[in-house]
DNA sequence: CGCATATACTTTACGCGTAAACTATCGCTG
DNA sequence: CAGCGATAGTTTACGCGTAAAGTATATGCG
């Protein structure tokens, strides 16, 4: 590299970076940390974060009760987590547990009206978040940081 | 789109997705957390987390103390919870804490030479480990990742 | 000098991630 | 039907992120 790269100097790094894939990587933390803390606030206008959204937002878009670990499989995450989630969507009156009949150990979880009608005042200012975020790359710059993202993910757990 | 996209597939998602922008988000997020739980695993080798190696990295990198204050801006985040990750550091003979003589309200945070043993021992492997992560990206690749995440900060707060 | 404001950090309260251990239930096998 | 392993979920312990409030020290201003 002839001049330091924007990220060395946004966190102040004196030595430039061993490797392109170590600036690829600190790039992409420094990136989605940056997204993650604008998308926590957003939500945090509606009493939710990020997670429980998400929680809410897979069980609308399947139309019905799901068990937990099916939601926890979907969630970017892993399972002990789940449980605490759905305790505080509970809590809040966004969802409802109810044990399976055929097979008492698995948990279904359901939307509530309410969280319905939260999530449909959410859906347009989300949208408007993500353009917001994300509006000022253009179309094709857009799929190609997609296409990047999972070519990057091919290898090691995607 | 024509077929459904490889992230709508991972996260079992029924409907396409609104924007582009929806789309390289939950892909930043989801490769920024498969990354991150790689780095997670990595660390804990070494009985440390990644923020802590982070703290260590930065004060290597000065070279001299830095104020707590110093070292919370240079990491992607905020301030209070350098305190703990500090305290956690200490309490494993990682780094010392010096009250400085002139302004008694700065504290600096000195790394140790334990450290700087540890360090040293972790500086290949991990270079290996941004290899294995993202290796399969060639050089242009990981360039233009690197640039097309820079220019996704450019609004927001980078 | 004395007090208000600013600065550097710490503390507290809370949400969520990880791993590991535990509980309850199911299904299979003898 | 007794026991064993698998499966679904919860609990616990810990680290770290956020925000907001608190403490200690410094600084500027009348």
């Amino acid at each position: 590299m002839a001049t330091d790269s924007k990220l060395q100097q946004e966190i102040k790094k004196r030595t430039p970076f061993h490797s392109p894939e170590q600036e690829a990587y600190l790039n992409l933390m420094r990136t989605s940390d940056l997204l993650q803390n604008q998308m926590g606030r957003f939500f945090r206008e509606y009493g939710l974060t990020a997670s429980q959204y998400n929680v809410l937002r897979i069980l609308r878009g399947e139309g019905q009760p799901l068990p937990s670990l099916e939601i926890a499989e979907r969630m970017i995450q892993v399972v002990p987590a789940i449980t605490g989630l759905i305790d505080r969507l509970e809590k809040q009156g966004l969802v409802e547990r109810r044990r399976c009949e055929n097979d008492r150990r698995v948990v279904f979880v359901e939307i509530t009206p309410q969280a319905i009608k939260l999530l449909a005042k959410i859906d347009k200012p989300l949208e408007d978040m993500h353009k917001h975020m994300l509006g000022h790359l253009n179309r094709g710059e857009l799929k190609q940081l997609s296409s990047l993202l999972e070519k990057a993910r091919t290898l090691d757990g995607g």
